[in-house]
RNA sequence: GGAGACUUGUCCGAGUGGUUGAAGGAGCACGCCUGGAAAGUGUGUAUACCUGCAAGGGUAUCAAGGGUUCGAAUCCCUUAGUCUCCGCCA
């Protein structure tokens, strides 16, 4: 959520940015600087008000103590009269105040200006490529015919026993997957995250706090009977420990690393894209969460691309880095890199990871301040993969795939109990 | 799931209708004292919003929301959470 302070002061630029984002219902911006100037109006209306009343109050109190019942008496017929006054005032401020909220949670988070302009995924910036693309032999197949073939998989059975989208892994299959969580933990502890094991399912204001809602709640499950929803991510529990909360200077910055199931019910995806492993509605992850101080958030964005990078590198996966233009980022985002690796039999890139600085947007809602000198602020909060699995067993199972099975990276056979599928 | 007790500031804790945003203590910060430290001592120490150039002033907040009242931390209702006992259970 952007300030509104901000707003008033940076109209021309928020205007400049939500285009970028192809944001087009820009006139919510002049809307809501009335708006809150109303309220202002309002909300100084109501306090005189109070005020009054207050000091009334307080007077009746000490003519009642000295005895002087007729004069309290009449006191109280004045406040009641002004207690008339002040509820239309309330309820006007109440109207004002919700509607102010309702335009603000519907504006986008701005974009940094190193955001390339854009419509389309076609539009983003290509910042680098790595790693090799292996040359497969004749007739290699895709992840979900290696699945089969291996005992890796199985996608049948999930769709018997929960439906599409919900895969069984397997023996093998089910092994890499324990093998890929424990190494990217290790991997982001080593780098001085705090492990974390969140709840699987958040209460509304958590969901709220992330932003999932209220504009992407048909994407999240939703357990109706405890109003609770099954996370997308485990960013949406590990940004949520310190919603509300007011950190000291020197508990900046705030690593975490977590790995949990993602639920996501994609709704309206279908075709080539959700075959196999590329889109799922459950999924293991491991994520990455960092809040840190305003001035390096930036900086710290960087750095999470290297670790990231870093990561894949060390799978000897082909990737690519793309800078998201203004119209691919999501809702909540500053800047985002998102990571690809290239499946070698489909002949496509996954997007394996997205990397993200939401500077102050997130932390506006959920109210994570840090202080410093006496002064309050908002902290900035920057999260990304690292990595989700499904499309890092694609991509690795299709990429390392051999006449007589399947060679994984070095890095992982201590933790998969030897290196061969 | 049933019965009961409870939820106050960074923490402990007082407070059952009237200058209580909240006693007292601890912690923390700054100063004094000290060669330095401890002890002692003085001062300060919540958040949000409104107003003001500022100093300051005002409003709200004692789990959350609503209600009663001229006035609520204190009374009533709803919700959430904590603890104890019983039941059930991986």
């Amino acid at each position: 959520m952007l300030q509104v302070n901000f707003i008033k002061a940076n109209r021309e630029e928020v205007l400049k940015g939500l285009k970028k984002k192809n944001f087009l219902e820009t006139s919510l911006i002049d809307n809501i600087i009335a708006l809150d100037d109303e309220r202002k109006k309002l909300q100084f209306e109501l306090d005189e008000r109070q005020s009054k009343i207050n000091t009334f109050s307080k007077e009746i109190g000490q003519l009642m103590a000295k005895g002087e019942i007729r004069l309290a008496e009449e006191k109280k017929m004045e406040v009641a009269s002004l207690k008339g006054l002040l509820q239309p005032v309330s309820e006007q401020l109440n109207v004002v105040e919700k509607s102010l909220h309702d335009d603000l949670i519907k504006l986008p988070n701005l974009p940094h200006t190193s955001v390339p302009e854009g419509k389309t995924p076609e539009e983003n910036e290509i910042v680098r490529e790595g790693g090799e693309k292996p040359a497969l032999p004749k007739g290699a197949l895709a992840h979900w015919d290696l699945a089969k073939k291996y005992d890796l998989i199985n996608f049948e059975i999930g769709n018997k026993v929960t439906g599409a989208g919900f895969p069984f892994y397997k023996g093998k299959g089910a092994k890499l997957q324990r093998a890929l969580i424990h190494y990217f933990l290790d991997f982001n502890t080593e780098a001085g995250y705090t492990e974390y094991e969140p709840p699987f399912m958040v209460n509304e204001a958590s969901a709220y706090g992330t932003g999932q809602l209220p504009d992407k709640e048909g994407q999240m499950y939703h357990a109706t009977a405890d109003n609770l929803f099954l996370i997308p991510t485990a960013e949406v529990p590990l940004t949520n420990i310190y919603r509300d909360e007011i950190l000291k200077e020197d508990e900046l910055p705030v690593k975490m690393t977590a790995y949990t199931p993602c639920f996501r019910r994609e709704a309206g995806s279908y075709g080539k894209d959700v075959r196999g492993l590329n889109r799922v509605h459950q999924f293991d992850k491991v994520e990455l969460v960092q809040l840190v101080h305003p001035d390096k958030s930036y900086e710290v964005l960087e750095e999470m691309l290297l670790h990231v990078e870093k990561l894949l590198q060390s799978l000897n996966l082909p990737y690519r880095i793309l800078r998201l233009c203004g119209g691919d980022m999501s809702f909540t985002s500053a800047l985002t890199y998102d990571f690809e690796v290239y499946s070698a039999a489909q002949e496509k890139w996954l997007e394996v990871s997205s990397v993200s600085n939401f500077e102050a947007f997130q932390t506006n809602r959920m109210k994570i301040r840090f202080k410093a000198d006496g002064k309050t602020q908002l902290v900035h909060s920057l999260n990304g993969s690292s990595l989700a699995l499904p499309r890092i067993v694609a991509a690795l199972l299709e990429n390392n795939q051999a006449e007589d099975g399947i060679l994984l990276p070095q890095i992982l056979h201590s933790y998969f109990g030897g290196g061969k599928i």
